[in-house]
RNA sequence: UGGGCGGUCGCCAAGUGGCUAAGGCAUCGGCCUUUGGAGCCGACAUUCGUAGGUUCGAAUCCUACCCGCCCAGCCA
């Protein structure tokens, strides 16, 4: 008896496990903060934040973090901030802040009222900063940028101390204080801390706390002339918040120690800092600066050029904020170098639109196809499903008549046998339409084909014949006298190489540039129905792929984008061959 | 040559000394199909950077070595 009923417990338990995504495994940051919780650190609180420095748009590599961030608050039901790091007023804008707002609202997450800006804590930092001089453990210091690379060493040479280090607190408070007035040229003096020249860490090497710069900052004007560095800013923009877990990027890991010894010398309440891997994504490129450079350098269209890895690239070229948070799941968090296959990306955005996609026909290269024995002015209406894997998102009615297009690769004159497609003989299904058999081509002097002509079986309408006869292949058409002429725009990935820093002596990552990442066809015939399209809605064109309607769209000339090309398994025949 | 971090299948990635080293992507077969799509079924690491050692037992512990990435901004 016992046992029965413990073996229920345990089926039911199986089954609730057995329910659980997939995709929803435990990364090294979640056991972290699962064991926080459990030992009660932090009071059992969790606190992330996601801290991007306006000074350009998000990109998938950042997705990473967002998800990361605002799912960890969400698994463990804690709070995440979003916290713009603007310290650095050049390059810093509001336009970017705006762009980086909307990305993170898209993407699907919530940061409600807890929206922060460093530049909120300069009062704040300044008194910190005065804190610190008092302590004795900062001091003003006068060399120039060369100087100070001079003395601060090498990977391994120690550095030698400055020769201001010694003045006293007194000194220091009054130079800080006239820095901070505007009394010294920029980059004249700085504010250092006092901690050790001889570190291994190089950033323990007296590091700068505050810059003298006159820039107007997007937020603050010119209300200061110094700012303050990432490092003297970050872990008490952490502390001030609340802040449990700072997740950020391997390279910060070499600052940890700087992060916990500000926050140590300030004695303030202690966040703890956890690093993770950047993930790069294969045939593109994440870095900032170099996608400023594409930009700017007019390599591509803008920010959101539907081939750039941004997330309003990614926005415009299609994809949907479920496909990227799932690609995000799937990729994981850890701390090896990587290079994700782009494959993975597109395997997810697939898996997405093949369940939502409203399904229509549109051809993209025509071949004008003749009905020899359909009645010159009939034109009929049929039944067309929009979307076999989900039958609730019903059907429409497409027009057919004597006159058509198909995709000129559809049709071959001296095919193989594994070529399932119409060819002189043969017969193919005409998707939700009719069996139409190819009886002769017409050519032109070059031997070009221009037109071909089918005969069509009545008996087949709908697309099923009576008797039971088969045919290999099913094409997608439209009707000459009712489609729309489109422009479609073809995106393939925007660099030639896997990694496209891989580049000889001499060269950058552009001369890995793909120059036909963009292919564009202007006489594309596409159903009625898309008349309507209004930008932003995607669609699967028939054994095509998946595309969105483009801003520039308009019902004169319909403009989509391809997202991504169905998987092609006849291509892959073809090419191994 | 200093410091930090990493190395598990082509790519990501579980694995935290004990059943046959998860899973996904990709790839390759087969079935099915009114999308050569989707779906379904199957194959795919005798071995965890290398070499030693500890142990009844090692991807997991120890030692040495090799390889990769990051750090010498008054960027973040």
């Amino acid at each position: 008896m016992e046992s029965k009923v413990a073996k229920k417990e345990i089926d039911t338990h199986t089954e609730r496990l057995s329910v659980e995504p997939p995709n929803i495994h435990t990364d090294f940051i979640r056991q972290i903060i699962k064991k926080d919780k459990e030992t009660n650190r932090y009071e059992g609180r969790v606190h992330t934040r996601f801290p991007p420095e306006p000074n350009g748009y998000l990109h998938i590599g950042h997705a990473t973090s967002i998800c990361l961030n605002f799912g960890i608050a969400k698994d463990f039901g804690g709070f995440c901030n979003l916290r713009f790091d603007d310290t650095n007023p050049i390059g810093e804008t509001i336009e970017y802040v705006e762009s980086i707002k909307e990305d993170i609202r898209w993407l699907g997450f919530d940061w409600q009222n807890r929206e922060f800006y460093a530049s909120d804590y300069f009062e704040q930092l300044y008194e910190y900063a005065t804190q610190l001089i008092k302590k004795g453990v900062a001091y003003v210091c006068d060399l120039s940028p060369e100087k100070m690379r001079e003395y601060r060493g090498t990977l391994t040479k120690p550095g030698m101390n400055s020769p201001y280090r010694g003045r006293s607190a007194e000194e220091n408070l009054d130079l800080f204080e006239r820095m901070q007035e505007g009394k010294f040229p920029d980059g004249s003096r700085t504010l250092r801390a006092k901690i050790d020249m001889a570190s291994p860490n190089l950033n323990m090497r007296d590091p700068v706390m505050y810059r003298i710069l006159r820039a107007t900052h997007f937020r603050q004007g010119n209300k200061w002339c110094i700012y303050p560095m990432y490092d003297f800013t970050h872990g008490q923009s952490d502390s001030i918040e609340g802040v449990t877990h700072s997740l950020c990027s391997q390279e910060f890991e070499d600052h940890r120690p700087l992060y916990n010894w500000y926050l140590n010398e300030l004695e303030m309440y202690h966040p703890q800092q956890i690093e993770f891997a950047r993930r790069n994504l294969s045939y593109t490129i994440m870095s900032k600066r170099k996608l400023i450079q594409l930009v700017e350098e007019g390599h591509v269209s803008g920010w959101d050029d539907p081939r750039m890895p941004t997330l309003s690239g990614l926005r415009k070229r299609g994809y949907t904020p479920e496909a990227i948070r799932d690609f995000c799941g799937r990729i994981g968090v850890a701390k090896s170098d990587n290079l994700v296959d782009v494959a993975m990306l597109e395997h997810c955005i697939r898996q997405d639109l093949n369940k939502h996609a409203l399904r229509v026909m549109a051809v993209l290269r025509p071949l004008k196809v003749v009905i020899d024995n359909y009645p010159e002015e009939q034109t009929e209406e049929l039944e067309a499903t929009n979307n076999p894997e989900n039958p609730d998102m019903g059907s429409r009615k497409i027009p057919f008549s004597r006159e058509l297009y198909i995709e000129q690769e559809d049709f071959m004159e001296n095919p193989s046998k594994k070529y399932f497609r119409l060819a002189p003989g043969r017969e193919v299904r005409l998707m939700h339409a009719y069996y139409v058999k190819c009886e002769r081509v017409i050519k032109d002097e070059t031997g070009e084909v221009l037109q071909v002509h089918c005969t069509y079986d009545p008996e087949t309408r709908g697309g099923w014949s009576e008797n039971g006869r088969k045919v290999k292949g099913t094409l997608h058409w439209v009707s000459a006298n009712h489609s729309l002429e489109a422009e479609v725009r073809l995106y393939n990935h925007l660099f030639l190489k896997e990694n496209p820093d891989d580049v000889g002596d001499n060269e950058d990552f552009k001369s890995n540039l793909n120059p036909n990442s963009l292919e564009i066809l202007t006489k594309c015939q596409v159903e009625p129905s898309l008349i309507d399209a209004n930008p932003g809605t995607r669609y699967q064109f028939l054994r095509q792929g998946y595309f969105c309607t483009d801003p520039d769209s308009s019902s004169e000339k319909p403009v989509f984008n391809r997202t991504v090309s169905l998987r092609d398994t006849w291509a892959k025949i073809q090419k191994n061959r």
